[in-house]
DNA sequence: ATATTCCCCTGGAAGC
DNA sequence: TGCTTCCAGGGGAATA
């Protein structure tokens, strides 16, 4: 999927072209140029677009600069480089990319359920927070909201996806749903450098609960937070709340 | 087919 | 102070 902008290749497939839509799908950007053609992006974790006059020097993260009519140029900016833009042909009108196919449901539209996750999860012994976070199954769900999403709904990230319940799967399905709608209005997590179009911080970040709090007390139960490495990624989860453990109550009797 | 590991890239944080 | 090492993230490729 991803790959380098090709300048030639650009101007080759676009040039005098229109823009005539933008689109998203799971965390990709589609530009559309004509219906046929257009450019397929993804931000990575910090790429940003913004939209200048040509004569501006480029920053020093600008990756992509692409000729606008009135002597602007839509510019694209990523320091880490995970992030993408490159030229493709289009299917037609109303159409993804092939580039897309293949992705799960949207995590905000009707489709994304307890029983859509049930059967895709049967005889799946993924732990619970890989699999909610496979593009396969649901996209959109990074590592902080699927952190976040299985606090919410006090579910062991560990667990075989298989072995969660209708009710389970619910829960967590309204979790994510929760999740993701809070941090979109909070303007994103703003991890590290990230910053929204603006410039600004997101807020997100400071209503995290278990995300990077290792060691910290839980905002429920004061237990503290641990961390362990799933797929390569950080998971934090309160093993009270989420993993059922009772803690021995002692008490005295007469 | 499913599961796990590694890699990309960079700058900020932590360690020496 | 300055240098080195480690780490984070989305997503895909490679490996088991």
């Amino acid at each position: 999927m991803r790959r380098d902008f090709d300048p030639v290749e650009a101007e080759r497939l676009l040039k005098g072209k229109k823009i005539t839509a933008v689109k998203r799908r799971a965390k990709y950007i589609v530009i559309e140029c004509d219906t046929s053609v257009g450019m397929l992006s993804h931000l990575g974790m910090t790429g940003s677009f913004r939209v200048e006059k040509a004569q501006l020097p480029y920053g020093k993260y600008d990756r992509a600069a692409v000729c606008l009519d009135k002597g602007e140029e839509l510019r694209y900016a990523d320091v880490r480089r995970f992030g993408y833009i490159y030229p493709i042909t289009l299917p037609g009108q109303g159409l993804w990319p092939e580039e897309l196919a293949g992705l799960g449901q949207e995590p905000l539209e009707k489709g994304f359920n307890a029983a859509y996750l049930l059967s895709r999860a049967q005889q799946r012994k993924t732990p619970v927070k890989i699999f909610i976070m496979d593009q396969a199954v649901v996209v959109g769900v990074g590592n902080i909201y699927a952190n976040e999403a299985l606090f919410a709904a006090k579910i062991d990230p560990r667990r075989a996806a298989g072995d969660l319940t209708a009710a389970e799967w619910k829960a967590l399905a309204a979790e994510i749903r929760k999740t993701l709608r809070k941090s979109i209005r909070a303007g994103g997590s703003s991890i590290r450098n990230y910053r929204t179009v603006d410039g600004s911080e997101g807020a997100f970040q400071r209503s995290l609960n278990v995300y990077g709090k290792k060691a910290e007390p839980c905002p429920a139960c004061g237990t503290k937070i641990e961390t362990i490495r799933q797929g390569g990624r950080s998971t934090f989860f309160c093993p009270q709340c989420q993993c059922g453990k009772k803690v021995m109550k002692i008490r005295k009797t007469t």
